[in-house]
RNA sequence: GUUCACGUAGCUCAGCUGGAUAGAGUGUUGCCCUCCGAAGGCAAAGGUCGCGAGUUCAAAUCUCGCCGUGAACACCA
């Protein structure tokens, strides 16, 4: 909104300057004690005019200068050696888009230049097997990208795809049918108890371990006794699983998982093989997916093993032609561990070639390992690494220790500040890059954490409640440096959150509102409202920090994070 | 071995579509509760941006080489 502003008199300018330059670009100051904003372009067009940079800059600030509506945007904007220029906005300016973000929903951004219906697949959790920390930052960061597409105006599907077909089912089953349990009494507990017990004792017997995959393979073909074990350990389990995700907010629009891709397999491989895609090697079949122009050997998509079994890749590229078949996505985006890189560029070709769907259509957000201490991966296969439930409890225990006032606080309150503490931590990390899981990370609650955006929020909200605004609006006056600091700060709203559409990256937002949450700091520390004798000033300054609260809880609302009663 | 990612303050990390004096948190050392909540504020100290070249008016950012760490490399997911 701003930067669009000043650009368009920049390009104004130009064109009366005769320069031939096609865009300009204007970008956040990154000397605040100088300027708001500021342009670099008199370098690059130094060049282009064969003439010194500061020549060109000062020509550009004086043509800036004469306009007569300057004063309604610029407070000083001035050519600085060797060539910037740097940019101060005006009292009239800042509080004019303010005020226009103030009256407009999710402030004003504009809708996108096309509305894009986009699947999201991040969920993954296992039937029958706990979830634990790497199935929370799956959901976490997907559940965050999704409502920050869906606030920038795009349709979203997300989609749990869970892993409902796998061996840990034939393990189950064969621990159940052995205990001789009542299918209509089987509980969670049971499904905890057996599970492990199974799993360790196929690790141990590879026969056993034969005779679960036996089972498996059975039901994937429809045997009707496993089926229904099946269909009540998938009930179970899910109930379980549901109620993980609704403590964490996080929620899907389906519920489909691998049982459902079977369904579209037949009409998978038909698709590959009208294209001539499958062939046999070493006894599986196989889609080549190697390019010319790789710079790596890319080994074939392995459709159907050497035994007749179809296995991750089967199912994805058969989920993906049910969902290109029945929702017609302009892009789906996996949010998965990084190290499935390879998998899915092998899918994703697997897919152009097909014409199932565009390579463009998907992304991988490949987010980093989740590490232990010793910065080795969690193991995910025996069952080893800890539990998210207990986590999420510990997490709890440790917080309620940690101040005598959370003794009395509602479990509910409690349970948002978990949340905000471990989605905080998550969320502000660039999701690119592995993270070491620290339990004490899961209960930090000063600095740069989610407990002190809360108390931001609700010390200003504390502070606003006292104070009658009425109709009145952001005014025309700013009264100070922390004043004025914090709105320029909520200005940036559009740009931030651009990049964070862009670039599918929460963090970006978690940054954003810790920095809000600074200068709101500084600002009511140092701009005492109570008892106010100047009722202009203090209804201006409430309505600044209304609109800033507004801001950080829609902020925290993309972050996935609730605001508590108290803390 | 090949490919990719990463290496920034004691620790955890931002910054990377090139711009001016490289930023936070934490930890360390001080100060600030008769004022709207101290889960807070203010200040100090802390840096060869892994190393070396190159491109450029300008490099933490782009290119190349080296060193170090990690990941992936067809019938697991």
């Amino acid at each position: 909104m701003v930067v669009e502003q000043i650009e368009t008199i920049f390009m104004d300018v130009f064109a009366k300057m005769n320069i031939g330059a096609e865009s300009v670009r204007i970008i956040l100051s990154n000397r605040k004690d100088l300027c708001d904003y500021q342009c670099d372009e008199a370098f690059k067009l130094a060049k282009l005019l064969h003439k010194s940079p500061v020549e060109i800059a000062t020509e550009i600030c004086k043509q800036i200068q004469e306009r007569t509506d300057f004063s309604s945007y610029f407070k000083k904007i001035e050519c600085v050696p060797p060539g910037f220029i740097n940019i101060t906005l005006s009292e009239e300016f800042i509080n004019r888009v303010l005020e226009n973000m103030s009256e407009k929903e999710r402030f004003g951004i504009p809708e996108p230049a096309k509305k894009e219906t986009i699947f999201l697949d991040y969920g993954g959790p296992n039937v029958a097997k706990p979830l634990h920390v790497g199935h929370m930052r799956t959901a976490i960061i997907g559940e965050s990208v999704k409502r920050i597409l869906s606030y920038a105006g795009h349709k979203t599907i997300a989609d749990v795809h869970l892993g409902d077909f796998g061996l840990q089912i034939g393990e189950v089953i064969y621990g159940m049918k052995e205990e001789n349990l009542a299918l209509e009494d089987v509980t969670i507990a049971d499904l905890d108890r057996i599970y492990p017990a199974m799993n360790a004792r196929c690790k141990e017997s590879p026969e056993l371990k034969e005779t679960c995959a036996e089972i498996t393979k059975e039901l994937q073909d429809g045997n009707l006794e496993y089926r229904k074990y099946w269909q009540k350990i998938r009930e179970v389990s899910c109930q379980d699983i549901l109620e993980l995700y609704k403590y964490l907010d996080v929620s899907f629009d389906l519920w489909l998982g691998e049982s459902d891709a079977y369904l579209h397999i037949p009409k998978t491989e038909a698709l590959l093989k009208e294209k001539n895609l499958l062939q046999e090697s070493e006894g599986a079949m196989v889609v080549d997916v190697s390019k010319s122009t790789d710079k790596k050997e890319i080994p074939p998509l392995v459709f159907q093993k050497s035994n007749g079994a179809y296995l991750y890749a089967t199912t994805d590229l058969a989920t993906i032609v049910d969902r290109m078949e029945k929702y017609h996505p302009d892009k789906i985006l996996y949010v998965t561990d990084l190290r499935q890189a390879l998998h899915f560029e092998q899918v994703f070709r697997t897919c152009d070639l097909a014409g199932i769907a565009p390579y463009q259509t998907f992304e991988h957000l490949g987010y980093g390992t989740v590490n232990g201490l010793d910065g080795k991966p969690f193991k995910t296969r025996n069952g080893d690494s800890p539990k998210l439930q207990s986590l999420l409890k510990q997490a709890k225990d440790v917080l309620i220790a940690k101040k005598d006032s959370n003794q009395n606080r509602s479990e509910e309150d409690l349970d948002i500040l978990v949340n905000a503490i471990l989605k905080f931590a998550d969320l502000s990390n660039n999701w690119e890059r592995d993270y070491i899981f620290d339990i004490s990370k899961f209960s930090e609650v000063v600095g740069k954490t989610g407990p002190y955006i809360l108390y931001t929020y609700l010390r200003i909200d504390k502070i606003i409640q006292n104070i009658d605004i009425g109709t009145h609006k952001i005014g025309n006056r700013i009264y100070n440096s922390y004043d004025r600091d914090l709105r320029l700060k909520l200005l940036e709203f559009e740009i931030v959150f651009q990049n964070a559409v862009e670039s599918r990256m929460p963090s970006y937002l978690a940054d954003y509102v810790y920095d809000i949450c600074v200068l709101a700091n500084a600002f009511y520390q140092n701009n005492h409202m109570q008892g106010l004798e100047d009722v202009i000033k203090q209804k201006d300054w409430a309505f600044l920090l209304t609109l800033t609260n507004r801001m950080i809880k829609e902020l925290l609302s993309l972050l996935v994070i609730k605001i508590p009663t108290g803390m």
